[in-house]
DNA sequence: TGTTAAACGAGACGGTACGTCACGTCTTCCG
DNA sequence: CGGAAGACGTGACGTACCGTCTCGTTTAACA
C-alpha cells in the first residue's frame, strides 16, 4: 500500500487541534498512558484521564475525538520504541529479529497488551481506524517492507517477490495468535514461521500470477 | 454443517441457563442478529434487543452474561454454515477453497462484519474469551486441522510438520488483512497465499526444530 | 380567574409521571427542601439532591422535568400549612390576621425564603409557570376569595365590589416589598395596609366602571 | 428623562471600571440588549454577547460583575425613557397616567419582559440586589414619591399620609399581577387601582397609628 | 515620528452541572 | 407464578458556560 517512508515526523493521530498548552497536553498523555496500563481500554474513561491530568473533561475532548484517539497516541510513541530497526543481513536472521522483539514486547509489556485493546478498538470506532492506519500501520509497514526490498535486492528473494503477501505471511500468524490466543508466541513458534516464510518465499517464486487481478 | 464437530452438539456459549421459554430464545436470537446486522456490534444494546424480541431485559440476563455472549450465539450458526466441509482431494486445492469460502463471506454478508466485531469484543471482555475459545476457535481449527492431517496422510506433507503453523499461515495473513484492513482480500490474495504456504511445507520438512525453550 | 375552590386533592406539580417508588419519592422531596432551606433554588443542583436522596439522576428526572418543579413541590405543603384559614368575622380582621401569617411565615422561614426564589424562577422558567399557577396561584387566591366574599355576604363590602383587585390591593404591597424589599414587611405595614384597603373598598364602590373593557 | 434624578448623573451598576475603549462598552450594551430582547435573561449567555459584540469575554468580565448587572445596564436607560415626568395636576390623573405608561410599556415592549427577568434575577444574586436597588428602585420611587407629595402639597391628601404605603399601593398589585400573571394589566386595572387607592387614601387618614412595633 | 505599555480579540484553560444513555438489578403487576 | 415491562441506582457520556488566564495584535499616549 504505502512503499515510501512515511514522512509523519509528527503523528496525526487526530482530526482536531491539540491543547495549545503542552502541560496540559503531556498531563493528558501521561495520564491515559497509566490508566491504559493499568486498567486497559475498556475500563479507561475520558473523566479518569481528565482527573489524573489534572484537566478538564473539555481540554481531552478539544484535542481528541475519541477514547480510541487518546489512547492511540498514548500508545503509540512507546510500541514503536520497543521496534528497533533490523538490518541483520539475511532475511532469514531480520525475520526472526523482527518477530522476536515483537514478541517480545506483546508477551512482556502493558504496550503490548493496549496494543490487543488498539486493535480491537479499532474495529469497533471506523474514525479510529483512520488514525491507526496512518500512524501505526503504515509506520510499522513500511519498516517491514523495507526489510524484504533489502532481501530482493541483495538476490535472497526472486525478483518478482509478491512484498505485501510476504509480510502478511510473516506477521499474519503472530496477530492471528495474539487476537485468538489459541497459542503461546514463544520461541518455536518464531523459528518455525521464520523458516516456513523465507522457505516458501524462496520456493514461490514460480507462483503463477492469476490474471483476474491486478 | 461440520464435518463432524466434536462433541458440541449444542453450543455452550453461555455460562447460564436459558430461557425457560424456547419461544424467547428464539425471539432474542433473532432480534440479536438482526440488530448485529444493522448497526454492528458496539451499537447493539440489550435495551434494544429486548424491545425488539418483545421480550424483558431480565430474561436476556438470564441466558447470557453479556452482549458479547448474546452476540456470539446470534453469530455462530450463521458463519459455520458459510464454511462447508472441504476435501477436494489435494493440500492446494483444500486451502485454495477454504480461503476461498473465508474470503467469501468476510467480504459478502454481515455475518462478516459481526465476525470483526466479536474478535474485538473478545479482546475487551475476557468472559466472552472463554465462549469463543470453545465454540468458535476450537471448532474452525478442528475443521482446519482435518484439513492438513489429510494431507499428511496423503503424504502430499511431510510427516513431521508442525500443523498449527501451517493453520496460522494460512488463516493468520488472513484475519491479518481483515482486522487491519490495509489490503484487499481478494481472489490473487488467496492464490499467492496457497501457493506460499504449501510450498513453505513443503520445502519447510528439514526445518531444524528447536527443542521445547520458549 | 378562577372562583371555585380547585379541587387539587393531590397536587398537579409536574407534567411527568411520578417515581414509582414512595420511598425515591419520600426521600427526593425530603431531600430537595433539605437543599432548598441550606443554600436557596439557585445553589440547589439536582445532583446533591440526587446524591443527598441516594437516588439516581435519572429518577429525579423521571419525576420532574426541572429543578423548579421539583423545588415547588418541595415547597408548596410547607408553605400552605403557615397560611391556617382565616374567619374573624370581620373583613378588617381577616386582612389583618391573613397578612400577619403571611408576614410571619416570609420573615422567619426558610420556607419564606423559598417562596422568593420560586416567584424568581417561574419568572425565568414557562414551564414551571404553569405549574405554579395551579399549584399555588389558584390555591392561594381560592382562600383569600373565600375571605372577601363572606365580607361582601356579610353586607361589609357593597356588593359590586371587585374582588380581585381587591385581592391584588391586599396582597400586591405585600409581595412588592417582598420582591422589591425596598422596606420591611412589619406590623404597621400589616396596619396600615389593612386600614387602607378597608377603607378604600368601603369607599370605593361607587367607583364608574369604565366601558371600553369587560 | 426624569423630572431631576436625585444625583446619579451616571448609572452606579457596576462595582468594577468600564472598559477603557466607549467602542467596546457600547457594542457590549448593544449585543446584550438585543440577545435580552431575542432570548430573555435566562437564555443569555456572556459568551454570546462577546460574540455579538465581536468582543472577548475578558472585556466583559472586566466592566461588568455579572449577566445581571451587564442585563441591567442594557435595561436601565430604555425602561426609564418609556416612564415619562408626569405632573397633571391632580392626584388620581396622575395616578393614572403613571399607572398607564407602566402598563403600556409592560405589556408592549421587550424592554417589560427584561423587567420581569431583572427582578427575579435579584431575587437569586444578591450582589445584584445593591445595584438593583441604587440604579432602579430608588430612581423609580423618587419619581412616585414626589408626585405623591405633590397631592399632599396641594391638600388632595391628608398631611400626615404614609407615602411608602400609598406608592405600594398604586404599584404593588402592578407588580403583582406582572410578576404571578394571574390577571391581565389592561385599562380597566389602571382605572380600578387608581380610584380604590385615591379613595382610601383620602378616607384613611384618620387610621390609628401603631408605635413603632413590629 | 517611533516606542512602548495598555487594553484588546480570541479562545484555551480547569471546573461544575447539565440532561441522556445504557448498564445490570429489582419490583410490580398482568396473563 | 413466570415473565413483560420498566423503574431503580449507578456511572460515564459529551456539551454548555462559567470565570480566569495566556496569547499575539492593535492602538494611542508619550518620548
Amino acid at each position: 500500500m504505502l512503499d515510501s517512508v512515511p514522512d509523519n515526523s509528527e503523528p496525526k493521530v487526530t482530526t482536531r487541534g491539540r491543547p495549545r498548552s503542552e502541560r496540559a497536553r503531556r498531563a493528558i498523555l501521561g495520564a491515559a498512558a497509566e490508566v491504559l496500563a493499568e486498567q486497559g481500554l475498556r475500563a479507561m474513561t475520558i473523566e479518569e484521564v481528565a482527573t489524573r491530568a489534572g484537566v478538564g473533561k473539555a481540554t481531552i475532548y478539544r484535542g481528541w475525538s475519541s477514547k480510541g484517539t487518546l489512547a492511540l497516541e498514548a500508545f503509540l510513541d512507546e510500541f514503536l520504541s520497543t521496534q528497533p530497526p533490523i538490518d541483520t543481513g539475511s532475511i532469514e536472521g531480520d525475520v526472526r529479529s523482527a518477530l522476536q522483539a515483537w514478541v517480545e514486547t506483546v508477551n512482556g509489556t502493558t504496550t503490548g497488551r493496549s496494543l490487543v485493546g488498539l486493535i480491537a478498538e479499532v474495529q469497533l470506532d471506523p474514525e479510529l481506524g483512520v488514525a491507526w492506519h496512518h500512524d501505526f500501520v503504515d509506520v510499522v509497514r513500511g519498516q517491514h517492507r523495507r526489510m524484504v526490498d533489502r532481501a530482493i535486492a541483495r538476490g535472497e528473494l526472486p525478483r518478482g517477490s509478491d512484498v505485501d503477501i510476504m509480510m502478511d505471511l510473516i506477521y499474519g500468524p503472530a496477530y492471528h495468535r495474539l487476537m485468538q490466543g489459541h497459542l503461546a508466541l514463544n520461541q518455536e513458534f518464531v523459528e518455525l514461521v521464520t523458516a516456513m516464510v523465507v522457505a516458501g518465499a524462496k520456493a514461490g517464486a514460480a507462483v503463477p500470477r492469476v490474471g483476474t487481478l491486478g
